[in-house]
DNA sequence: CTGAAAGCGCTAACAA
DNA sequence: TTGTTAGCGCTTTCAG
């Protein structure tokens, strides 16, 4: 039997739709005999609004949206079932990841602000979720990193607020952003190798495309050069890959002698390169120093503990997600594109942290 | 300038609206000349087809919904900006806790299967999103344990498929359901208490309300009654509540003798009865032995570990999901109410876990 | 392969 | 305070 609408109740009740539509939207209006009345009929025919038929109405979803990629590799989220659920001292999947908090932080906001969210993950090229089935049922949309060209954000965002995370909005109209201090928080890093640990031969490990490893990389080159260091060569390793790993180790292997540290542009990257590091041989910190980048919770369980630089990552989803209320709240207001401050974490795996980890505030 | 809708489309392309429409819907209907047509149309006018008018139409909304009880108190949420980005040997803020676990799981199994998720959190008794909210928007919804009544669920599941997370579905028509294995593995817990510890004096810290700590309770007392001990008498905890924790200790230190051990309906109370029982005065193991349920991660991170029942939660999640994808496509199944099994982990809180935890199968 | 037109269920003027 | 009615934007027969 098909569920009950407005014309059901209005009938059940003998008043009329817009009298059920008031009972929902604006009860003050009604008086309490005819609320009385609408409340027998909705009770007892089980009558729920429909959000679609509301929202059409009304001209908004009433919704918000996230869309994210996932942060895992496909086949690894295949697998899920067979691996989330063991226990050991390394988590045979990593979590939460950077994306995790941030939705997090997001949740947290739409809570406080009554908005539900409408949520979709990217998962590799194709698979997974589009971007396009998020927005089209949310009146705004936060999208993480994720492989969503210029063109689209731009195209979409003529029609649904966007905010950005961890991509420069560019002061362009209706798209707002919020990142984090990338750049200076790889210089402070960068400071912290050379001036406490005398680096001096460094290899940096990471995808080189995307804003934010691009920032990382300015943030590296840019301290090293003032620092009168040689700036590390380019190496492109894809992030959590198997493969990159090995390919890291093999180079090692490969080098008359292995550089004082590598760089990582993520933590990720960075616990693939520590496994190939002791693959390759070599200790870590003694012989190689092994840094990352954003503070997942991942690497505070590794021995040594991963040294990086702290993203505040729940406070990048719920500013996100604040900047998107406001901006539905008020669509004329400019563009909006903070930078939220990072924290360099020293711990073992530069030689930092012989007993508590450190922390250092950046920017 | 408003957003373009079919009707601009169907006019900039020179096609009718159905066409259009049959463009995203079936474009192999379509003839390649007129494809091209539309193509253009849509993208020179960044046309999005609305979800709420397409839902409206189809009689369908195309997404699924979650809702959930926050886990954490909302003053603590309120708080959350400046408890979120500290770091330290235990998290200022617990996290993730059992609902954060079962919404990735949820979300896991919506990006294999395609399918955007409409999430709401309820948020203490009256704040955050009402599960209306999130039902009016989605075709079905998988609803963790929360302060829904029975009455409202019995409602809801007239008009929408739901499937709930650890709650009995009853065999109710339209409602499915997954728990765990709560009996038994609580019973588990204390057979291992007893026979490997010798304990014989135990106090049971937990709400007692709730499908959930009725089942655990209820193991207990089986499993003691078995094993010829006294059963412990009722102590009622609201998990997680500072004032709870106080409570504890005072107990304890009003009592002419500290119990062997403290068992508790979840992890997030143990923890809370930890801190108590070193209030107190007492060492843990050696003084008090103190257990949990549930398996969350900050159990691991204490010190000594947390002995527990670890539940699947990811796996919860992504079963829920799965009956619920499952009765979207076959209305007309029966009735499903699977049953997981659950872990002993054995850690330091009980005096086991010199060196690694040990993990036991339960059921 | 394409078009015309009738809804889908609700809200919000506008009247009464 | 309540009722009438015209859309909201899309899909889907039914014709052609």
């Amino acid at each position: 039997m098909k569920p009950a609408n407005v014309y059901d109740v209005a009938a059940a009740a003998g008043v009329s739709t817009a009298t059920v539509s008031r009972y929902f939207r604006s009860p003050e209006k009604l008086s309490q005999a005819t609320l009385d009345l609408v409340r027998e009929a909705v009770d007892r025919l089980g009558y729920l609004p429909s959000g679609m038929a509301r929202g059409l109405a009304e001209r908004q979803t009433g919704a918000v949206g996230l869309y994210s990629f996932s942060g895992h590799e496909p086949d690894e989220l295949i697998d899920a079932d067979r691996a989330a659920d063991s226990e050991g001292p390394v988590r045979p999947r990593l979590y939460p990841l950077f994306a995790d908090e941030v939705l997090r932080g997001v949740e947290l906001e739409c809570t406080l602000r009554r908005l539900p969210l409408v949520v979709g993950w990217q998962l590799g090229r194709e698979a997974g979720i589009s971007l396009d089935e998020i927005a089209r049922r949310v009146d705004g949309v936060v999208v993480l990193p994720s492989t969503i060209s210029e063109a689209q954000l731009a195209q979409l965002a003529k029609t649904k607020a966007v905010v950005l995370v961890s991509q420069p909005g560019g002061g362009r109209d209706g798209i707002d952003s919020v990142v984090v201090d990338n750049e200076g928080g790889m210089a402070a890093l960068a400071e912290h190798l050379v001036h406490v640990h005398g680096v001096r031969a460094l290899w940096y490990a990471g995808p080189e495309n995307g804003y934010e490893h691009e920032a990382r990389r300015r943030g590296l080159d840019s301290a090293l050069a003032r620092a009168g260091v040689p700036l590390p060569g380019p190496t492109v390793v894809d992030a959590g890959s198997r493969a990159a790993s090995r390919e890291i180790a093999a180079r090692l292997l490969a080098a008359e002698e292995p550089p004082r540290a590598i760089v990582c542009a993520s933590d990720q990257t960075a616990l693939g390169v520590m496994e190939a590091v002791r693959a390759a041989g070599h200790r870590i910190p003694e012989d190689v120093i092994v840094t990352g980048f954003d503070g997942i919770d991942a690497g505070r369980l590794t021995d040594p503990g991963l040294t990086t630089v702290r993203q505040p990552m729940e406070r990048l989803g719920r500013a996100a997600m604040g900047l998107l209320a406001e901006r539905l709240a008020d669509p004329g207001l400019g563009p909006r594109n903070p930078m939220l401050p990072v924290e360099l974490l020293l711990r073992g795996s530069c030689g930092c942290g012989d007993g508590r980890p450190a922390s250092i505030s950046v920017s």
